[in-house]
DNA sequence: GAAAAACATCGAAAAGTCTTGATATAACGA
DNA sequence: TCGTTATATCAAGACTTTTCGATGTTTTTC
């Protein structure tokens, strides 16, 4: 038994903490950090998220596929144009962390 | 040029993003952030942390001495024991989204 | 001084992730 | 229909991270 008492009822459950950390991993990469700061003002397309980002379309698609598999953005097909938005709702306030600590 | 202007001065910088990358891949585990939550309340040796969070002395040695290579904790050494406590002041505000969004 | 306790570190294996180039699919235009 | 545009997927290689057991260091106790 730990010294100072410890109430497991304030700590997170263990499936909150993997459902955080997948969430986490998925997010921490400067080219994704910079999508979600996009996606959370702007409804864009895959090629202008590619051209804002400085990466060539497909990286941004592979990107992009992988953030909408774990449940992070929604897309929206428009003719041949593929438009992406963000569907997880926490991410808006872990972006203004993010903001407030590491931006300019 | 993508059809919505996007002012430069509102994104956050890429030296910004790279940081903040490395961080959250840093926390992006499970075990580590119960580590934060816990160190966040309380100043604990390796032993009782390693206690709460279920796993053995020496991977929870390896989890918060990656955390302190990356500045996010610091240890004060006290005998034969050694305390952590949390030196990013980011983690504060980051576990509390984490929470709201992921906790019970 | 010898043994034990508390941590840290090392090296290798395993697992996961990123990047890249190539190819695939689907929609549009001529 | 044919070529082009927009996006997605695939597979291989490089790289990073995690895990584990073993060993090392320092401090305390006997």
């Amino acid at each position: 038994m730990v010294q100072v008492m410890i109430r497991a009822k304030d700590m997170m459950p263990q499936a909150g903490l993997e459902e955080a950390a997948e969430c986490l991993r998925t997010i921490a990469h400067p080219v994704r950090l910079r999508m979600i700061e996009l996606l959370l003002d702007h409804r864009m397309t895959v090629g202008e998220i590619a051209e804002t980002c400085e990466v060539r379309p497909n990286v941004a698609s592979e990107h992009l596929g992988k953030m909408r598999d774990r449940g992070l953005l929604t897309m929206e097909k428009d003719g041949r144009q593929v438009f992406y938005a963000v569907a997880e709702p926490g991410l808006r306030s872990i972006m203004n962390c993010v903001r407030s600590r590491f931006g300019a």
